[in-house]
DNA sequence: CCCTGATTCGC
DNA sequence: GCGAATCAGG
């Protein structure tokens, strides 16, 4: 068969696509191919976006192509200064509570994290991904991303220069619920988190100065 | 070449 | 309805 396409999934579609992402991103966080998304999306008839292109089918007249040099990735981030990386006291998403406070089984991507170290292996917000039953976890991408690129195949050697995801794994919404995402944001070099998010993820060990030595 | 989205058309 | 194939611009 094609594709599910539940509620759920063109809910996410929908959300997605709202954000600006581009349609390849977009099938890559629904593990379909951007032309899935495209073909859903003009189906659904949402589809304001700039498009890199404008085909012309018969006699239309070219109108003036809108700029489309970066519709995707990170629109509404950028209100993150430096500013702030002093006391992360890593208050939960503005969006959500799903990442950072769960200490039971789920060590906060903060707290935990500077217990240990300078946060080597933060213990992602993904961790969501254990209560939410149907999302599947940013964790489940890398493989994808191998998997989709043929052209790898072609290069023996050469970096894979995406070695974490393409996109922040930071949990938005509340999972389970239509409008549940990652936010998808450029994330840091060698980073599963955008700039924003990985301040919330990583926390500095320096502040902990009160205790150990 | 890479990326992007758009459209077509067999299924 | 679905989406791979194809097209087409940056």
């Amino acid at each position: 068969m094609a594709m599910e396409w539940t509620e759920e999934t063109i809910a996410r579609l929908r959300d997605l696509w709202q954000q600006g992402l581009s349609t390849a991103e977009i099938g890559r966080q629904l593990s379909v191919t951007k032309n899935a998304v495209v073909g859903k999306a003009h189906r659904l008839g949402l589809k304001p976006r700039p498009s890199p292109i404008r085909r012309a089918p018969k006699g239309a007249p070219a109108e003036a192509v809108a700029d489309t040099s970066a519709p995707a990735a990170v629109t509404e981030s950028a209100p993150v200064a430096p500013s702030v990386a002093k006391e992360e006291t890593v208050s939960a998403p503005v969006v959500s509570r799903a990442p950072a406070p769960q200490p039971e089984k789920a060590p906060a991507p903060s707290t935990a994290a500077a217990t240990v170290s300078t946060a080597t292996q933060p213990t992602s917000p993904a961790s969501a991904g254990d209560a939410l039953t149907s999302e599947p976890e940013p964790a489940a991408r890398p493989a994808r991303s191998q998997a989709r690129a043929p052209r790898s195949a072609l290069r023996p050697v050469s970096e894979p220069r995406r070695r974490s995801s393409q996109s922040c794994c930071w949990p938005l919404g509340d999972p389970g619920t239509p409008g549940f995402h990652f936010c998808g944001a450029t994330p840091l070099p060698g980073k599963p988190y955008c700039a924003e998010h990985a301040q919330l993820a990583y926390v500095k060990l320096r502040d902990r100065r009160d205790n150990v030595a």
